[in-house]
RNA sequence: GCCGAUGUAGCUCAGCUGGUAGAGCAUUUCCAUGGUAAGGAAAAGGCCGCAGGUUCGAAUCCUGUCAUCGGCUCCA
């Protein structure tokens, strides 16, 4: 969302404020770049001494006693020339006026106090409107120079910054929310997920409760494709590095495989992708056109080396469930065979409540070389998959630049509750692998016809899905896919039989159902429930087993009523069916 | 992988400047037999991440390592 104009200078002017107190503090320490960013501001320093989250105090301190000796901003502009005089022995702004020169752009000094900086200007006409409580440093991360893994690594200071102290706080105030929601603290409360130290990083281990979450969203994947003419297959999860060689993946992917040496020194890889092994399964025979789309689905782990320091809870890990499918089908089929898939991708994220937009992710036609196969054939591609957006109606971003190598493809982003926005599902063009493999089918004049490959994942990974859902409905899942579904609890251990009675309704029409021993107070038993999220409490005594009814509480709205058991259990038997 | 931080009981966390560990919840047992968000008591539970080092003595200081977190790079 946009915001008012002045506070991007007001972030920008404190990014200056946060050089010179760096300066001031670190004597030594060569600035680099300081822009405002979305919430805030930072400022990236080649400090020479190390600098952590304890020092933020410190130079919060230095900014705010700096503040009230700025007023406005000067500006003044000089060479090129003068200005790397100025800078000498800033290898970083040199190297930026020097960019600025051959851009042919104004070099431009802007100072505030006693603080000039290389800057192209966007200031607050003066610090005094900046309240002095209304930004606060938030954390000391290292960045690299321009964003280069191979340049020097600096310190990057970040700060949040609001027009007043109360929007601060609100935004603080939103950070705790989103905390609260973090899938890895969910994950552990809920029992959905562990990670052991002995099996090792970005491996997750699912628990059963988890194992449901995943059974069901796949189940529920499952059945949309079904319906779609989906096939299932399967596949084994290493195979012989020739298969990468043949489809390209073996150079790009080679620092991300896991690569597996036989005793006889045959050299395997654990599979980073299906693709490969599901083109494989289409190449088993010749196939007439009549026969076309096949179309594969396959739930599968797929393994990537990502580096350590990427890991994080189950949103980046290296065993990776993907919903994959593969559609092979001729190139007039093609849009045909997305728009299905469009069907599942808006049917699967409408049940759970996200906001979905498209992006037509297209190649750049300034760079061809970085694309494979023939600009027709491209751009016949970009124009199905255009005119099919347009067909639905859809709002869609243009993502020129933003293609596959081998194709051009629909991205999905979802919005969840708390208004952030995930890359979630995908509709790929492949034009490369066809070709790799020379997959063919044959056309009706009987000659062999180059045919297309569509990706269609719909969750993407169960994993990354995971994490977006679980925090979007805070670990509350709705009672379709919520792993226990419904608490029994007898008041006392007398009406034990009868909830267990009750327990076993509910299981014959598939629900899953717990009896914790009523070894503890009713009291306690509700709260854990409600802890566990459990989307219906159930507490049945003496008056309940004398009129065979049950007492029902529903944990998300507190909300309780008296009700026949039979009718019950048929309710939520239906809701789980409808998914509601 | 890089920069910074953190690692103490199943979980959440105390443990000041070095003198070999503590709480709440969870667990187990006993009492209480409960009516819609925590009844009471007791017990058990720790290679203070791991390996070295400094020291008479290390959870505490140093080095290395592993893991986690916040970023960077990369990515489903």
């Amino acid at each position: 969302m946009p915001e008012p104009h002045n506070l991007e200078h007001a972030r920008h002017s404190l990014a200056h404020l946060l050089g010179a107190a760096l300066l001031e503090l670190y004597p030594g320490t060569k600035l680099t770049i300081g822009p405002a960013i979305e919430g805030g501001f930072y400022y990236d320093a080649d400090v020479p001494v190390k600098v952590s989250d304890a020092d933020l105090e410190k130079i919060e301190a230095k900014m705010r006693e700096l503040l009230p000796s700025w007023a406005g901003f000067t500006r003044e502009e000089i060479s090129a020339a003068d200005a790397s005089e100025r800078f000498a022995g800033n290898e970083y702004k040199l190297e930026l006026i020097a960019e600025i020169e051959a851009k042919g752009e104004p070099v431009t000094l802007y100072t505030s106090g006693s603080f000039t900086d290389l800057c192209r200007g966007g200031h607050v006409e003066d610090m005094g409107s900046i309240p002095a409580d209304s930004f606060k440093l938030s954390r000391v991360a290292g960045a690299y120079w321009r964003g280069d893994e191979s340049r020097p690594m600096l310190t990057r200071v970040y700060g949040y910054a609001f027009a007043s102290r109360a929007e601060l706080e609100a935004h603080l105030q939103v950070l705790e929310e989103a905390a609260k929601r973090d899938h890895r603290v969910l994950g552990k409360q809920l029992d959905l997920f562990v990670f052991s130290e002995l099996v090792g990083p970005g491996l997750p281990l699912w628990t059963p409760k988890g194992t449901w979450l995943r059974t069901l969203l796949d189940q529920f994947v499952w059945e949309l494709r079904a319906r779609r003419g989906y096939e299932r297959v399967e596949i084994p999860h290493i195979t012989k590095k020739d298969l990468y060689e043949k489809s390209g993946h073996w150079t790009k992917f080679s620092d991300e495989l896991f690569r597996i040496k036989t005793r006889e020194g045959h050299e395997f890889a654990m599979k980073p992708m299906n693709c490969p092994h599901h083109a494989q399964i289409y190449a088993r025979k010749m196939w007439s056109y009549r026969e076309l789309p096949q179309r594969y689905a396959n739930t599968t782990m797929v393994y990537r080396d990502e580096q350590t320091g990427e890991l994080g809870g189950l949103s980046r890990v290296r065993s990776i469930t993907q919903d994959d499918a593969h559609v092979f089908c001729r190139m007039s089929q093609s849009k045909e065979e997305a728009n299905k898939i469009w069907d599942i991708i808006e049917e699967f994220y409408g049940t759970f409540g996200f906001e979905l937009r498209v992006r037509l992710s297209t190649h750049d036609p300034a760079t061809p070389e970085r694309y494979l196969g023939e600009p027709s054939q491209w751009e016949a591609a970009e124009n199905t998959l255009a005119e099919l957006a347009r067909e639905r109606g859809a709002i869609t971003l243009a993502g020129a630049g933003e293609a596959a190598f081998y194709g051009p493809k629909l991205d999905f982003m979802a919005k969840d509750a708390i208004g952030r926005e995930h890359q979630v599902a995908t509709i790929q063009f492949d034009f490369n692998q066809p070709e790799r493999f020379d997959l063919t089918c044959v056309g009706e004049s009987g000659e062999p016809e180059r045919i297309v490959m569509i990706h269609a994942a719909i969750m993407g990974s169960i994993e990354r899905f995971a994490t977006v859902l679980i925090e979007h409905v805070s670990g509350a899942f709705p009672l379709w896919l919520s792993p226990v579904q419904l608490r029994v609890l007898p008041v006392s251990a007398k009406f034990a039989e009868y909830a267990q009675k009750v327990a076993d309704v509910g299981r014959s029409v598939g629900l899953r159902v717990e009896v914790p021993d009523a070894d503890e107070t009713l009291g306690k038993r509700i709260r854990a429930a409600e802890v566990d999220k459990v989307p219906y409490t159930i507490v049945v005594g003496e008056k309940e087993e004398a009129d065979g009814t049950v007492s029902v509480r529903n944990n998300r709205t507190g909300e309780q009523e008296t009700l026949p058991t039979a009718e019950l259990i048929a309710k939520l038997a239906t809701l789980v069916t409808t998914r509601s």
